[in-house]
DNA sequence: CTACGGGTCTGGAGTGGCTCCACGTCAAGG
DNA sequence: CCTTGACGTGGAGCCACTCCAGACCCGTAG
């Protein structure tokens, strides 16, 4: 598959695409004798967790080094593991100051609407 | 106060007040005869609200229009709350993002454990 | 055969939102 | 009087894209 597709089935934008190969976060892109790429279901698939990783605050630094213990292969999956545990914390981390926005927003709402019913 | 105290009070980094101030997202900081800025408790109050509308991903350009409503007084307090809830809304698409997320990871993670188990 | 439209390529400039730094000023303390 | 430290300004640098120009290739229509 061509990357126009990939990107529409990872969720990244075509350029964003080229831009994370460029930097190393994507093992193994082939080229077809166009040499235009070609992205094999795995290619998508980790395009795909790039994708959800990125939208949720991991660093690109982070993701490079995610890339580079999988090409070392298989040996390296309890490093993974650990990082992916650790963008869990983040995970909620970032819930937590959702939650406390909307209580601000909340307190905030209150008091304009209390405004509002004091005025009229 | 002075603006390390503020920075600490609503989270923010002084240069990043400072680069506030510069773009107008905050009205009114009073300066002292000796030329440095003064901020009064609803400046840091305002300062702390930027804080979590920012962290939580509210770009910068709503926040302008946010304070410039401000400095128009309270006729514009309708408005301002709109602009709030809006902002609710994205803070329920985070939430969803970070759910789905979650479960991107918790079905990685599911599959590093089995293959560990299966090397083992 | 040629023209053209569409998808892709590369390299490079531009953007948003900070962050860091050099250099200068000023007030208070030793 | 001299140093120290908080603050000021202007400008460079950084991250993670995003957009664009210009070239290439392929298929289809005229």
């Amino acid at each position: 598959m061509r990357i126009s597709e990939a990107a529409t089935i990872s969720g990244l934008s075509a350029d964003t695409i080229r831009y994370y190969e460029k930097s190393g976060l994507v093992p193994a892109i082939r080229r077809g004798p166009d040499r235009l790429r070609r992205f094999s279901p795995e290619n998508v698939e980790w395009l795909t967790l790039l994708y959800w990783l990125r939208k949720t605050g991991m660093p690109m630094k982070e993701m490079q080094r995610f890339a580079e213990l999988y090409r070392q292969g298989a040996s390296s999956i309890p490093e993974r593991k650990t990082l992916l545990l650790r963008h869990e914390v983040r995970l909620r981390e970032r819930r937590a100051d959702l939650d406390q926005c909307s209580k601000v927003l909340a307190y905030k709402i209150a008091t304009y609407k209390k405004i509002e019913g004091d005025l009229s």
